[in-house]
DNA sequence: ATGTCCAGATTGTAGGACGATTTAAACAAC
DNA sequence: GTTGTTTAAATCGTCCTACAATCTGGACAT
């Protein structure tokens, strides 16, 4: 509706950039990718929701291929299910599918301790790590959720920054465990955490990679059985 | 070229669809995902190499947007790499990288023979694992590398079947096996295969989970091997 | 209630336009 | 000859318009 351009400077309702990125202006189809995914933390978007194209394309202040490109992306990532001229759709989780989620998520939450462990002597990040922990605790003390997220993505930021496994460092934040909490948001979820977490950090800090790969599966069995447990 | 419209029918220069996929008619950036995949596979890609959208779209015959979707996903999945403004070019991994790949794809490969081996009771897919196995060691004795490259992929899809795990079945694939592969041609890692595969398919005919994992992540063991060895 | 058909909504795709950025080549200065 | 600068050509990022293909929700008839 902006009378003739009003091109390239459109993009003003940006979003944060994701890992280790540097200040660059982001993209058009980067603000509608971590508006989404964002979104589905802050429940603006909740799973099964319907995503027409033009819609987004108006909410983000974008072109209609832009916002193409960041469905496709997100498919791709699992977090939106698109079907041929049905439109996309964030993706909703059967219990099955989320026994499946959590399934891979052990085994990759236990290589992701083991070799934050290995590489614990390395980097200079167990300081880090410590601080989130933390920040983690005074969040929950302070009963702040958002803090208590952000807190919570600095700790696994930091363990795969430890780790210094690339491939790892692409493929565990497209397991679908976003989905998965917005999905069944259980407040005991948080004690669970903060426990485990404590774990995790100590076998990482002394560098002793089975305790930490056993802590770190540990963890998501527990996440498992809340869900099972109170599961909706 | 093409004076006016010969809209929709362009996608002419169609790509075989993935995976249990019903034969509907590709998209656009189908053509172009399926296209640059298959081309790894055939060596009309190789690492590193720089790919222009204006080209991409006339090679397949579709709009420079579609070409931008497929390239959107094709990041996503880690096949291609995306510098803004400096373009796609497919993604090439140091030896570094590599190992990283191959440290996860020993978990994932594990977890899919472990999968596997719980299923096969239920499905009644045990016939076509043996049946790939017996097509691999035909496509090996005659030495036909396109034969051999299928069945490998008909196995490992018949292993994802029957595990049935959803997430495993999405995540899979998108591990950088096939870079690994298409930066490695390594002729010994045929042998390899043969040998691992019928030791992960008899455990997994057995229902012998843990002998299945353990197969299958030293077959992963087998390939690093090969590669720190032999590899560029 | 059930089936059929149509209009409106939405997607899939092509193509044009144009600013922004990178890259390479030509040229100048040292 | 090497190094620095300027310029032009590529190429990308983005928006927009257009239109066929497909889906969806009624209106209407049975």
């Amino acid at each position: 509706m902006p009378s003739i351009n009003s091109n390239t400077k459109t993009l003003s309702a940006a979003a944060a950039p994701s890992i280790t990125q540097t200040q660059e202006t982001v993209s058009a189809s980067d603000a509608v990718f971590f508006g989404i995914v964002n979104g589905l933390e802050l429940q603006k978007f909740v799973p099964a929701q319907r995503l027409v194209e033009v819609d987004l394309a108006e909410q983000f202040g974008v072109g209609r291929n832009s916002v193409r490109e960041a469905l496709q992306r997100l498919a791709a990532e699992g977090i939106v299910e698109l079907h041929r001229h049905k439109g996309a759709a964030i993706r909703s989780l059967s219990m099955q599918e989320t026994l499946d989620v959590l399934e891979v998520a052990e085994r990759m939450t236990g290589l992701l301790a083991r070799a934050a462990a290995r590489g614990a002597a390395t980097a200079g990040l167990k300081t880090i790590l410590s601080d989130s922990l933390k920040t983690l605790k005074a969040a929950d003390a302070a009963n702040d959720t958002t803090a208590f997220t952000k807190a919570r993505r600095r700790f696994y930021r930091c363990l795969l920054d430890m780790g210094g496994n690339r491939e790892l460092q692409r493929l565990f934040p497209t397991i679908q465990m976003p989905i998965v909490y917005a999905q069944y948001r259980l407040p005991a979820l948080q004690k669970i955490r903060l426990r485990d977490y404590a774990k995790i950090a100590t076998a990482v800090r002394a560098g002793r990679e089975d305790e930490a790969e056993a802590a770190g599966s540990s963890h998501v069995q527990h996440v498992r059985q809340e869900i099972v447990t109170r599961g909706s």
